[in-house]
DNA sequence: TATGAATGAGATTTCATTCAT
DNA sequence: TATGAATGAAATCTCATTCAT
C-alpha cells in the first residue's frame, strides 16, 4: 500500500513528531467547530501553538494537515486492533474487536467525526490511501465474520458478510455521529452490547 | 418549525420553481464530485444552465443552493412517507416503511450523500432546520417501532427505541455512503430484506 | 453653452416630462439617502413609480438620472431670479437677490445638498454643464455687486468682488448643508437677514 | 468620544504607521481624481505602492481607508490648533486661530475636499466620529468668539454665535473647495485677511 | 528553526444595462 | 410603452503559500 509523503524542511525527526502532534490536536478541535474548508491555516497554527511560517515547515500544504488527522486515527486503530485481534472463530474474538473499535471510536469521536465529515476533501493520492485503510478496517471484521461463519458460531450467507461487516463499522460512525442523541440513552458500553446482541441474535445458527 | 426563506429578486413563482429545480440538479452533480466549498458560484451556474447573475435572482447566498438541496430532499421524503405510514402496530408498516424510506435514498442517493456530507456548511438557522427535519424522520421510526412493541410485535426496551430508530435511519444512509461496495453484492430490494431481517430477528419477541 | 442630451426611446415630450418629473422626485429623495452610488438603478425606477425597463426608455445611463436632477435645479433658480433680479446698483436689489437665492434653496434644500454632493459623479459633459451653471450664478452676483460697488452703495476692491460672491453662493449653501445646526437658532428670514447685514456692514461705505 | 477601530493582522505597529501613511497619501490622490467609489481597492493599493492582499492586512474593509484620511485631517488640526488657540477674548485670539486654521486648509487642501465630499460613505459609526470632530471644531470657534463678545471686543447676539462659528468653518472650506477660482485673485494670506475683516467689521461693537 | 509580512489568484456578489414579450 | 428576466463585467475581500530576516 502506498503511503502519502508529508514533505518537511525540518530534519530532527523528534522535532516534527511533536509539532505534528500539536497540529492535529489543534486541527481537530478546529475542523471539528467549523469544518476543514473554513478552518484558514493561520487559525490552525494557532491552535497548535505556532506561527503560520513554521507550521509550514512541517506540512506541504493544508490538505496535509487534514491527512495527518486520519493517518492518525489509523495508527491508533492499528495499534489497539492489531495486538488485541485474532480470527480464531469464536464469539468471544468478535466480541473483543467490536468492543475495542467501539471504544476507540468513543475515544477519538471527533478525530472519527472530522475524518468522516472532511476526507473527501484529501487530494486523490491521500484519499486513496485513506479509503485502503478504511477496506481493511472492513476486511478485518469480514475476516472475523467469516471464522465465526466457518466454525458454526454464526450463519451468514457467503455474499451477505462484507455487508455486515460494513454494518458493523458504520454503527461505530453512528456512536462517534449521533453521540449527543445516542449517550442520553446509554453509556458505551450499553451500546457495545445493544449492537454485539442485535449482530448475534440476528445471525446466531 | 421555522422554515428558512431564500430570497428571489424574480417575481414569477412558476419560473422560480423551475429554475430552482435545474439548480438543484446542477448542484448535487457538482458537489458531489467536488464537495461544496470547491464548487464555485460560476460552476453551479454554468452546470444549472445559466449565467452568475441568473443565478443570483434566484438566491441569496452561495449556501441557499446547499439549503434548496436540503430542503427538496425532505419535500420529496415528505411526499412519499406521509402518505404511506401507519403505526399500527403490525410488523408489515414496519418493513412498508423502511422499504419506502431506503428505497428513496436509493433513488435519490447522490442528494442524501451530498446532504449528509455537507450540510455544516448551511447557516446556523438552515442547519437547524435541516437537524429538525432529520429528527422528525427518526421520530417517524420511533413512532412506529413503538407501536409494534406496544402491540406485542417486537420485543425492545423502552430506552432502546430511539436507538434503533436511529439506527434504521443510519443504516439507510450507509446505502447511499456505500454504495459502490454494497451493490457489488446486492441490490436495494435484497439490502432491504438484510437489514429488515436483522431487526425482526434482533428483536422479536 | 452646450447642453447635455439624455436619450429617450419614448416620443410623446409630454408623458417624457411627466416620467422625468417622478423620476428627479424619487432620485432625489433616495440620493440623499444613501448617495448616488449606493442607489440601484432598480431603487431609483421603484422610488419614481415603475419598472427597471421603463426607467431605460427615458434615460441613457444612471448618470442621466443624476444630470436631471442638477438640470432640475437649475432650471428652478433661472425660473426664479431671472424674472426677479436687476443690477440696477441698489442695495434693494442685492438684497432682494440674495433673499430669493436663499428662499430657494430652503425650498430645495434635498436637491442642493444632493447635486453639491455628488455632481462629481457626473460624466464629464455634463458635469462641465453644471460647472457652468454654476459659474452663472456667481457671475450674477458679481454683477448686482459690482453695480452696487459703481453705484457707491458698496465699497468692495475689484478683485475682491468674485470672492464676495463665492462667499455669498457658498453661504447660501452652508443652509442647505448644515440646516439641522442652524435651524436650531434661526429661521430662513433670520438667517437672510444676518448674511445680508453682514455683507453690508462688512463692506458699507 | 468613541473612536472607530481598523482592524490590521500585522503586529509591528511602527509598520503599521508607515503603511497607513502610505494609503492615506496614495487614497487622497485616487479619491480626489475620481472619488471614493469609483477608486477601486486595487487602484489604492497600488497607489500605495503595495498590493491587493498587503493592503487587508492593514484596514478591514474599502471604508476604514475613508475613515484613515478622515482621522488625519482631525489628527493634523489638533495637532496644530491645541497647542495655539487660546479663548482669552482678545480679537488677536480670533484672528489666530482663524488664521491657523485657514492655513491648515491650504496646506491640506486635497484632503479636507475628501474629506468633506466622500465622508458621508463612512459606515455609521466613523461617520459619527468624524462629526463629532467637526462640531468640536464649530465649538472651538464658539468659545473664541463668546469670550469677544464676553470681553466686549465683538458684539454678537448670543444665539447667532453658533451661526457665525459655522460661518467661520464653512469660509474655511471654501477656500479647499473654490480654490482654483479664488487663487486667481488672493494667496491664501489676503483671503484670510478679507475673511478676518468681514468677521470683524460684520460684529465689531 | 521560527517568524510574520507580503503576495496575488480566485471566490462571491452586485448591479447597470439589454431585449424579448 | 411597459415590463422584468437575463447577462457578465467588475468590485471587494480572503487566504494558502512564500521568503527574507
Amino acid at each position: 500500500m502506498w503511503k502519502h509523503e508529508v514533505k518537511s524542511s525540518v530534519k530532527d525527526e523528534g522535532l516534527i513528531e511533536k509539532r505534528r502532534e500539536q497540529m492535529i490536536k489543534g486541527a481537530v478541535k478546529l475542523f471539528k467547530e467549523k469544518g476543514f474548508h473554513r478552518a484558514t491555516t493561520r487559525e490552525i497554527a494557532k491552535a497548535a501553538g505556532f506561527s503560520i511560517g513554521t507550521l509550514y515547515e512541517y506540512i506541504g500544504t493544508k490538505e496535509d494537515v487534514l491527512y495527518l488527522v486520519c493517518d492518525n486515527i489509523y495508527n491508533e486503530v492499528n495499534a489497539r486492533l492489531s495486538l488485541l485481534t485474532t480470527d480464531d472463530g469464536t464469539l468471544t474474538s468478535l466480541k473483543s474487536a467490536i468492543s475495542t473499535y467501539y471504544r476507540l471510536i468513543d475515544d477519538m469521536s471527533d478525530e472519527f467525526v472530522v475524518m468522516y465529515q472532511e476526507s473527501k476533501s484529501l487530494p486523490k493520492n491521500a484519499l486513496q490511501y485513506v479509503f485502503e485503510k478504511e477496506m481493511k478496517m472492513v476486511a478485518l471484521f469480514e475476516n472475523i465474520l467469516s471464522a465465526c461463519v466457518k466454525s458454526g458460531e454464526l450463519r451468514i450467507a457467503e455474499k451477505d458478510i462484507t455487508t455486515v461487516a460494513h454494518h458493523v463499522v458504520v454503527q461505530g460512525q453512528m456512536w462517534a455521529f449521533r453521540r449527543w442523541a445516542l449517550r442520553q440513552h446509554h453509556t458505551i458500553d450499553e451500546y457495545i452490547r445493544i449492537q454485539t446482541d442485535l449482530i448475534l441474535k440476528g445471525m446466531e445458527s
